[in-house]
This record gives structure tokens, sequence and C-alpha cells, in this order.
DNA sequence: CATGAATGAGGTTTCATTCAT
DNA sequence: AATGAATGAAACCTCATTCAT
């Protein structure tokens, strides 16, 4: 910056490059998500993965280790993303308007990043291959479970543990509908009834 | 079988042939389900399929125009096997034993043919190539999906038509957790949960 | 550039830069060498070069104009360490003495850069591509060969030429056992047996 | 073949398949062969040996594992030639009938299979990639070296393992002149000295 | 002088599919 | 009906080298 604005044949410091391959490498992750996306990951390849991003086939490996380690960060940042979201005040216990706010915010997400938990579920039902990104979101699963179980029991459910469980499942078949289904996805309705169901309730 | 005892080169009857076409035809189907499902429909090879149906790669293709007609074929016939499952009596409605029946035949399902869901599932989310078999189940979810929601207008539920989407999406999370999931599900636990949100209800 | 003569960026000298020059010439290939040995040259990138040698791989193109060249001058120098410590006084003539001293050298040199001569025989062996450096040896050993010759004829055995011939080979063989061998070589064993057999001996 | 040559449509028999899949795979380690000997093992592409041999690229896959699996096998192919030729009647010592007769053979492999030779020496010096094969001219080394030195000391030379160890050595430098050398390689003379000097020797 | 992002040709490998037998 | 050798297109990946900065 300094004295290098002086001399045009330094070479870049070591931000410049630190922002270039931070930016390339974004870039090149969503280009692969559309594409995984749109087409599947073994439908994908790297030329074509490249091609759109406008870049070599070298230089993709340049930044990510092959097709596999790429499918992972996109997967790992999806997850990071998705963590940042739960439980924000990290104190471990959902109020109901925590609740409220986390069902809102569901759909929100599953809207804005529809293609990445189409991506998802799709890659999570691969047998054998993804097993370390399918246990990071098991954490979380395992996590967020408890919570739920937890605000089921104090809001006085029977079987808070299998409701909880329930409920869980029940947000995995809205959030699997609304990705794969049409886009005339009721979702108002279905809120206002998850809001009948679950919050509000004096008791089941 | 008898005849050819005698005689060796006593041509079979039309319909042996068929029989043996049809049996082979059905042996070779069941494995590569298992294969598909075990690693994957873009990591199993034709080689491995006809290598662990014990027939070699050309008569696989004397039977299956090709890996992707061989994967219709598995995904029809098992969409099949559940339409003849769906009210049987096609009289389009279902009362509460039938749903009662019907819940409990869903777990029968998952877990006598998990591999084959699981599989289902898997190949549904992979875009753009598999619309044809997405649509007949899309086809068979839409004419149950009516049944639902008539039984839920009938049994007085506030909005039925919410409502019934609601309980196919839970089935659909359930499915979707049972099939991925560790081995110990509560099934029961769940079920008796089932039972008494829809069932034996009055009302909401 | 010259605007750096006047505070602190004082130029250094001309011989100053092609000191530094000359030092990190030397360190990249001795870097090379030590690569190059341990994996082979077709499995040693540029890469691993540079970022072993701590510089960039753009900075080892200003100093060697491709690998070929950088291997080529790595075995140019090891010859010329090798010509400077055959036959030092340049009469063309072997001693007694001197094919001791000879013998015992030869074992440092082997000992002190087995990793050069690992390379070198590995190199010498691919065909086609190294012809040039290989005929520069070949120099070297004819020149040899002749004061061996010579040596032997003096000392009165029968076939000087061919006793020459298989001395020479005797010694490619130790030395192509002492580099790849095992440790536990018997150094002083074969030196004394070389010591008896052409030194100090009453002919053949 | 009989039945068979009735009816043409008939698949091969086990036989014939095994035919062609034996001498396809040694015409296509001959011809590696020559193309690694010609011009090394890294700088020989895949696809010259299938495009040389004839054959599809896929096709040489279907004999061999990759590129390595088909070295090592041009490789211990010719260890077990090798295997064959040394100490044939196997009571693990050698006369000096035998060993006269295992100096005029050694002359006669290198010369007949010279650019295998060449290429294993060329791989022997590659440093950590091809230890198997090298382990097992190893063991054979170790045998052939014990029953050397029982030759030495039946004939009563002094230090008949030290002596061993370097008649090893000197017909590792003859081959390994004789292989990379000009053609004009005085095999007579040298095969005399050999015999002068290890042949007919009252002692030393 | 110095950097490392970027290229692109070329390498190895896979596998659905065909076909002579 | 049955075989498996053979194909070839296309996949993934590597790396020597260039070049804007």
């Amino acid at each position: 910056m300094t004295d290098r604005s002086i001399n045009k044949n330094m070479p870049r410091t070591e931000e410049q490059y630190e922002e270039i391959r931070e930016s390339r490498r974004n870039m090149i992750m969503e280009t692969a998500l559309e594409l995984f996306a749109a087409s599947g990951y073994h439908n994908t390849s790297i030329s074509m993965i490249a091609g759109k991003a406008g870049i070599s086939k070298g230089l993709l490996y340049n930044y990510f280790e092959g097709k596999e380690e790429l499918l992972n960060a996109i997967l790992d940042k999806g997850i990071q993303e998705l963590m940042l979201f739960f439980d924000p005040n990290k104190d471990g216990i959902i109020t109901e308007d925590e609740l409220r706010y986390y069902i809102d915010e569901l759909f929100v997400i599953l809207r804005e990043r529809r293609e990445y938990w189409r991506l998802y579920f799709a890659i999570a039902l691969q047998p054998l291959v993804f097993e370390k990104v399918y246990n990071k979101a098991a954490d979380l699963t395992r996590v967020y479970l408890g919570m739920i179980i937890r605000y089921f029991r104090e809001k006085g459910f029977d079987d808070p543990e299998t409701e909880g469980i329930l409920f869980h499942m029940l947000l995995d078949g809205i959030s699997l509908n609304y990705i794969m289904g049409p886009d005339e996805f009721p979702i108002e309705k279905v809120k206002n009834l998850l809001y009948n169901k679950y919050l509000n309730c004096k008791n089941k």
C-alpha cells in the first residue's frame, strides 16, 4: 500500500492475495452449488464448474483439492451458516418467542438457500460417502432436539421426548416438501397451523 | 424342468421362457437395488451389478436397455408395489380404522424396503433426470392427500386441507428419519403419538 | 532504482548481487537435489522445490530456465566437482599411491554425496533425455580409464586393457551397491581386498 | 470346439478367453517394456502404450489395474525368468562348471534382455516407489551370494565373504556397463579374464 | 527482484455400451 | 441366450510455465 503504491513492480501484498483467494474461493463455491443443485453432484463435472466460473480447471484445483473437498466445503459452509442462526444467545433454552422466531426463520432460510438444502438432502441420502458432513449435521440436530424437548416439557406436554422428535420430523418433512415441491407451497397456512399446535397452547 | 430331464433338447414352452425372463429380470433389479442403495447410483457400475447377479454384462443388456432404464424399472416397481397397498378397495375413502392400518403398514413397508426408500429419496432429490418417476409418485401423493384431507374434514378439523398437508409432511419427515437415522428409532412411541393425535380424537 | 541510492536503499554493488545470485542458485540446486534424490525427478514438482527453498515459483524461473535445465545444472555441477578430484596434477599418470588415494577418496565421495550419485545413476539410466550429461561423464571415464590401463600396464598385468576395464567396472559395481544398498556395507573389508588385489601386487 | 463349432452363436469357451487374455497381456507387457526402456517409465504414457499395442486405452485397464501395476508385472516377469536360470538343480551348491555356465549365461541374458535390464536398473534406482520388486531381487541376490561365497570358500580364497561380495559387485558393474555402454563391449576378453580370475584358479 | 494466481496441455483412469463369437 | 473383450468419450487431476502486479 505505502511504498508499494509507488512501485508497480512489487508483488501483491499478503492481504491482497488473501482477498483474491477468499473471493475466488467463494465464487467457485457458489457456482458449484448452483450446478450441483441443478444437475446433481455426479452429473456436474469439474469442467462445467470451471467453465461457468470462467476459470481454468487447473485453477479450481488451486483452491480445492478435488471435487469432493469442494462439495465438503460447500456443505460445511451451509452448516456453519445454520449454526449461527440457532439459539443465538447460546443459553441452551428456547422460549416461546424463540420458537416462533425459529419457525419464521426456518422458512426464510429454506427460501433463500433452497438450492443448498436440496443439495444437502440429496447428498445426505447418498450412502457411505459423506458421513463427515452428516455427522456435523447430526451434532447440530442433537443439540437442537434437546432444546426442543425441554421446551415441550416446560409446556407440559405428556410425552415431551416423543413430541419433540415428532416436531423435529415434522419440520424435516415440511422442509423436504418445501424444497422439492411446487412453488405454490402454502407457507402461511402451514406456519399458522404450527403456531396453533405448538405455541400459545395450554398443553397438548 | 421335468420334460427337460428326458430330452435335453426339448424346447421350453413360450411361458417357461417368459417365466425365466421375468424372474431373472426381477433378480437383476433386486441386485441392482442393493448395490445402488449401498453405494449410490453413480458409484455402482454395470459390471458390479452383473457380477453380483452372476451374469455377464452383455446379458444384462438383454434385459434392460441401459443403466438408466434399469433404475427406472426399479423405481417404477417400487411405486407400483406401493400403489397396490394404498386404499385397497379403491373407494377413495379412508376410515379411522383404515388410517390406523395405514400408519401401521407404513412402518412395515419402511422397515421391509428400507433400502428401496433410501434409494428412492436419494434419486428423487437428484434434479433433472428422474422427473418421470417423480411425477408418478406425485400422482400417488395427490390421490392419497385428497383422501387424507377428506378424512380430516369428516373428523371436524378446523383447516382440514392444511392439516392434511401437515400430516402428509409429518409422515414424510418420519419416513426420512426412519430411513436415514439410527436403528434405535422409537417406532412404538411415535406410532402411539400418531394414534393419539389423529385417531380417536375429539376434534383438534 | 537509482533513487534508492540516496538513503537506506544504498544499492548493492554488482559483485554483491552476483554473490547473492550465486549462493541462491546453489541453494536451489541443493534443495532440488535432495528432493530429486528422495522422490525422483518426475515426482518432484517445481512447487515443491520452490516451497522447500523458501522462494516463489516465479523466482525459481529467474534462476533456471526450467525444470530440465535445473537438473542439468545439478548434474553438471556434480561432474565438475568430480573432475576437480581426478588426477589433480593433470600429468595423466597414476602411481600406486595415487591409486590408493583414489580408492580412498572414492568411498569418501560416495559417502558424502550419496544422494547425488543415486540421482546421477537414476538419471543416467533414463534413456534419450540426458545424453549430454552422460557424454560428459563418458569423457571423464575415458581419461580416467586410460590412466588406469597405463597403471596396470606398468604393473605388468597380462592384459592391462581388459584388466583396466574390469577394474573400472568393479568400481562401478561397488559404487552402485554402496549407493543403493543397506547401510552395513563392509567398506573396510572391500577396501582391503582392493588394496591386496591391485596394490602391492607382484603382478596378477 | 466340439459342439461349439456347430453353433457359431455360442460364447467363447473359458479356455479361449484365457488364451486371448494371456496373449494380450503378454503383448501389452512387451510393448510397454519397449517403450519404458526407450523413453523411460515416466515419459511413457498409457496412450503411447495402447497406441503402439494397437488397442484402446480402456482395454489396457482391462488387463492391468494401472500404470504402476503394469510396470510391476513386467519387472516380476523378468525376475521370475531370472530365477528359473539360477542354480537349476536347486541343490544350493555351485561348482566350477556351474559358475562358468553362469558367467556365460549372464552375458546371454544381458544381450537378449538388454532393454529389460536397463529398465530394471533405472527403476531400482528410483527411490521410494518400487520397493516390492526391489525386495524380490534382494531375496534372489541373498541366495545367490550365499552360494558364491560357499564356492569361494571351497576354492580356498582367503576372505571368501568379501571376495564373494566383490565378485557380485563386479558382475553388477559389468552388467551396468554392458547395458548402458557402447555396442563394442569386449565381451570375450572380459569373459576370459573372469575365467582366469575365478575359475581354474589355484587359490587367489 | 519477487510473488503466487492463472493457464492449458497432457496424464491417468472409469465405465456404459457394443459386438464377434 | 450368453459371454467378456473391446471401445471411446469423458471424467478427474497434475504441473511446468507465464504474467500482471
